[in-house]
DNA sequence: TATACAATGAAACGGTTT
DNA sequence: AAACCGTTTCATTGTATA
């Protein structure tokens, strides 16, 4: 079993490297443990329960049911619970496999789904397509009778191989062409098996991976890269960011699995998969665990167990008043069917939690803080304002998440690690590996916005970190010079993380959702021709 | 205290994807 | 059917200067 290193949090003892300078740290005494703050897990010996079935290969989601269903005491229970429901999780990752193939031979999602419907998850693949065209056929056929416009084959579905240089040919050609002037690294695409990924969870579901993807060993790092953005991206995205990081899968995680919060992201890494574990505490995964005074005044018609993603922004005080006062004037204690309906469905679009009779409330950004697993007040004060740190909490990464796929570092860097972190933010990634008992020696780090980089600065004081921060605005300021300075200096970088802008890819976006080659989401290329310099200068 | 300007907060704003 | 690392506009509050 893994210890997470609370011990020597505050005394690094790996060779220190004098000879660099030191960003700004005060010796101030005045530390925050993040594994204290952060604690808000559920009952000790739960915890304790949990991890033992984690060690087992089942999954938090999985093994959080199995104990609600049979009471923690009973543990042979819980056990039986838990294969029952293994088993029923093998028919729908069959399920969900078969519509990942039919979805990237070409076919529209929702035909693929009513094929496998029909004949079954374990049908032949050639019967399952001769289903989908008959029905498109029929269509077809009717269309044609009703004399409308006639649209069978969603062509956007349709996977189209392009050479790797298609894609440098787009409206951000000035930019690109930099990168183009070197060799890209030297990795035969035909090599790898090129399977082009869908933007939704068919392919990885649950916390112990059961479809492990295949990553070349001319690949496999370290240097390590890891790459993170929303999954339900406009199609193609993907794929295209894919084929960029080297052809690799990405691997799409929901941050529910970790937290009592939805986040549905794809990960894109050259990171080993085995011998995963999880950060501790455990996080509760429902919402009345983890916001314990909200279970008091929660009606039993509500149902969530969960919140939905965190956003940048947060409802507007005139829902939650709506609310109070449609739920005063029915009077009853169960209020009318279509009223629950109209109440529910606006808790669930602002993710508005019970804090009194007839009463809900938007989530406060320390509730923010908590869930996605960063230490208390992590974004307070330093004249930050409340928006800011909803938005900035609303950009940043699962803590629980990210360090779930960071933990495998741990036994191979025991002295610590040099790291590249781009769009750093409020440090989502440095907080992880810092949770993980990782040492941190060298962190470059890229972030535009002035707030967060204080944020970061501050948490990095704060945690008496005895490696050195170096600060970067801009990252498309950064050359190949300064990459390769910081290689010579700290001998290479271990690791180089970062999830590039959403703002156009995000489905919350509703005026400029304009894909990859947006204006902010196009940094993304940025990220892949640091990545790339980083790979060939240590490779 | 009055004014000009900046910062902050509240509210309204659909469409794509699975 | 349900969800989404968001943007823009406008009103309000805060702050500097006279």
């Amino acid at each position: 079993m893994h210890s997470q290193g609370s011990s020597s949090r505050n005394q690094y003892d790996w060779d220190s490297d004098d000879d660099l300078e030191v960003f700004g740290m005060p010796q101030e005494s005045n530390v925050h443990s993040v594994e204290e703050s952060g604690s808000t897990c559920s009952s000790a010996k739960n915890s304790k329960l949990i991890h033992h079935f984690l060690g087992m290969g089942f999954s938090v989601e999985e093994v959080i049911k199995a104990i609600e269903e049979d009471g923690e005491d009973n543990e042979e229970n819980i056990l039986e619970t838990l294969l029952t429901l293994a088993a029923e999780d093998a028919f729908t990752s069959e399920k969900d496999e078969t519509l990942s193939i039919l979805v990237n031979m070409g076919y529209p999602f929702k035909e693929a789904l009513i094929a496998i419907d029909k004949c079954g998850p374990g049908a032949d693949l050639s019967d399952l397509a001769d289903f989908i065209c008959a029905a498109q056929l029929e269509k077809e056929i009717e269309s044609h009778l009703q004399d409308r416009p006639n649209r069978i084959h969603d062509t956007s579905l349709h996977v189209h191989k392009r050479s790797r240089d298609h894609y440098y040919n787009g409206k951000k050609k000035s930019r690109m062409c930099r990168t183009s002037q070197k060799k890209p690294l030297e990795i035969d695409m035909e090599e790898i098996e090129l399977s082009i990924p869908t933007n939704g969870f068919s392919i990885a579901k649950g916390l112990y991976p059961r479809v492990v993807r295949k990553i070349p060993d001319k690949l496999a790092g370290p240097p390590y890269f890891y790459y993170e953005n929303v999954a339900i991206a406009p199609v193609g995205v993907w794929n295209k960011i894919s084929n960029f990081l080297y052809g690799i899968q990405p691997e799409f995680v929901d941050s529910k699995l970790f937290c009592a919060s939805t986040r549905k992201r794809g990960y894109i890494h050259n990171l080993p998969t085995e011998n995963r574990f999880p950060l501790l505490p455990i996080q509760p995964l429902t919402v009345q665990e983890a916001l314990p005074t909200t279970r008091k005044w929660w009606p039993k018609w509500d149902r969530r167990t969960q919140l939905n993603c965190l956003l940048t922004s947060i409802g507007a005080a005139t829902v939650t008043e709506k609310i109070r006062r449609d739920l005063e004037e029915c009077g009853a204690e169960t209020p009318p069917p279509n009223v629950q309906d109209t109440v529910l469905k606006l808790c669930k679009k602002w993710n508005l939690v019970w804090v009194g009779k007839n009463k809900v409330a938007t989530l406060e950004p320390d509730e923010y803080e908590m869930l996605l697993g960063f230490p208390k007040d992590h974004t307070r004060g330093g004249g930050i304002s409340r928006t800011d740190r909803y938005k900035a909490l609303g950009n940043a990464f699962q803590v629980d998440t990210v360090a779930y796929h960071l933990s495998v570092l741990k036994d191979q860097y025991p002295n610590g690690v040099n790291v590249l972190s781009l769009f750093s933010g409020i440090g989502g990634a440095e907080v992880a590996l810092h949770r993980l008992g990782i040492k941190l020696k060298n962190v470059v780090s890229a972030e535009i916005s002035e707030v967060n980089r204080n944020i970061l600065r501050c948490w990095w004081e704060q945690t008496e970190q005895r490696g050195n921060l170096f600060e970067v605005e801009d990252v498309q300021r950064v050359t190949s010079e300064h990459i390769s300075h910081w290689i010579n200096r700290f001998g290479g970088f271990d690791l180089v993380i970062g999830g590039s802008p959403c703002n156009n890819l995000s489905g919350s976006n509703r005026v400029s959702r304009d894909g990859l080659d947006g204006e902010h989401s196009s940094l993304f290329y940025e990220y892949y021709r640091i990545v790339n310099e980083v790979m060939q200068a240590q490779r």
